[in-house]
DNA sequence: GATGCTTCGCAATCTCATTGCGTGAGCTTT
DNA sequence: AAAGCTCACGCAATGAGATTGCGAAGCATC
């Protein structure tokens, strides 16, 4: 299912990315239409699976994972098995928000979320290290986050 | 205002984070309460800031954003100027998606959405470069993403 | 054991989501 | 250019959910 977005799809979309939780009516304001044509294109979004979901979003520091770490790993061997058994693995860790494997320097780089440094001494130590695929571990913590979107650019 | 989180509250946090769209009815029940004290405990974390916001979360892919990059940045010079100057730079891209400030190998890294690497190289000599604080970058773009989350691990 | 505080559930009201239907604009066909 | 077709719009009715006030129950303190 193709849908072609125009100004007005792409204006619910950039509504929706700020306040997913904005009413209907409200949005069909904003975006100049009346309610119904209005719900029926975010349905089409939706159903199309441009709109994938609504979250929350929750302050880190206020629910105890106030710090950020990179962990740059490195894997003991290159193959697809190793892989995915680190891809089945990592799922399963809730701190690991994000996962990319690389090419180069290292074979993957993590983005974990925990309270403190203590915290994430013990998760790496605990948890990380012990993933069989893992050969090593480098960790960056950064000074300060700068910036963290949500929102996709659109056009 | 501080606010101690519950087993209840917890609870709540975490399918908000699941489904930020679901009903207070359906909420209510998922958490073994009736609607009135849920949707009191939900306003009570959005008051206290837990609870941030509620987003629409896209398919990047769908949205002409399918591609991550990873940019390190070196400065010309370290000081609060430039760094202030690159902060207020990196807020206007929406295509910066995260920006974190680092110590050791480089000053910045940035974590950068296009739609593919013709688009990426296109932003980068446009608009990266052109930052007066920045003086090199280096990309690292991902062979693949194994995880994105959006949910903080709540205990 | 009485009092105060907190949080619950129930009920009433009101807003909003949802669906069906008629209308008009734009495009294709003849 | 007119007729026909399609698509998206706005309006209206209905039903579901959000929201608020109020009384009751649990718990701690004195």
């Amino acid at each position: 299912m193709s849908v072609t977005l125009d100004a007005i799809d792409r204006h619910i979309l950039r509504v929706l990315q700020r306040d997913g939780r904005i009413s209907n009516v409200e949005l069909a304001r904003e975006v100049g239409l009346s309610p119904s044509p209005c719900l029926r294109r975010v349905r089409l979004l939706e159903e199309a699976g441009i709109i994938d979901r609504y979250v929350a979003v929750l302050d880190p520091a206020k629910v105890g994972a106030g710090l950020t770490v990179f962990a740059r790993v490195w894997f003991k061997t290159q193959d697809a098995e190793v892989t995915l058994r680190f891809a089945e693995a990592v799922r399963r860790f809730p701190e690991v928000m994000e996962c990319y494997l690389t090419t180069g320097e290292c074979d993957a780089v993590l983005r974990i979320v925990t309270a403190d440094l203590h915290s994430y001494w013990r998760f790496q130590a605990d948890h990380l290290t012990r993933i069989p695929s893992v050969l090593s571990v480098k960790t960056d913590v950064p000074m300060e986050t700068l910036k963290r979107s949500c929102e996709l650019p659109l056009r």
